[in-house]
DNA sequence: TTTCAAGTTATCATATATGCTAACCTACAA
DNA sequence: TTGTAGGTTAGCATATATGATAACTTGAAA
C-alpha cells in the first residue's frame, strides 16, 4: 500500500467525522467524551495521524449514531 | 464499549471478507497474498482475532475490488 | 496409502494504536 | 487584562496489530 492510498484514507476519515461531527453540533472534546476518549485522541485521529482501528471507527460511528459504513464511505456517493 | 458488540463487528467483517472472498473464487492464501501478506494474517483476520485497522482493511478491499464501506456493511442492506 | 491444498493456531519481534497528561495556541467573551 | 472553549501537539506507558515462520488438522485427489 502506498503513500498516496494512505493520505486518501486518513482523509477520507478525517473528512467524514468532522464534517458529521460539526453537522450535529458537536466538539471535538464533546464527541471524545461521548467515544469514552480524550479530547486529544479524537483530535489525532482527525488530523489524520492514527491508522484506526475497526473498534475505535465503531465508537465513534455509534457516537454520531452513523452506520461503520457511512464513517469510511466517499462523499459524493 | 462492550464485548457484544465487539463480537458483532468481528462477526461483520468475519462475514463479509468470507463471504465476497469465496464468491470471487478465492482462497485465503491468495487472498493473503494479493494483500502482500501470509495466510495466517488472512486466518487471524476471517477468524475475527484482530482488531483490524483501516489500512488492513483497504488492502484487503482493494484486493476483492470491492469499497471500504462495503466490507463493513451490514449484510441484509 | 501418499500428497497436496486449505485453513488454523501458537509464537515471536517489531511497529504502532490507544489512553492519558500536560503544554500550547487561537479566538472570543467577561 | 483574565478567563474560557476548541483544538493541536509532544511525550509516555501499555496493549495489541501486523508480518512472519512453523507445526498442525482436515479433506480430497492421485
Amino acid at each position: 500500500m502506498d503513500t498516496s492510498d494512505k493520505k486518501r484514507i486518513l482523509s477520507l476519515i478525517r473528512q467524514n467525522i468532522c464534517t458529521i461531527r460539526k453537522q450535529k453540533g458537536l466538539s471535538q472534546q464533546m464527541l471524545a467524551s461521548m467515544c469514552d476518549f480524550e479530547k486529544s485522541n479524537m483530535s489525532r485521529i482527525e488530523a489524520g495521524r492514527s491508522n484506526v482501528t475497526i473498534f475505535t471507527l465503531s465508537k465513534i460511528a455509534k457516537a454520531l449514531n452513523i452506520s461503520l459504513s457511512d464513517i469510511v464511505s466517499i462523499e459524493d456517493e
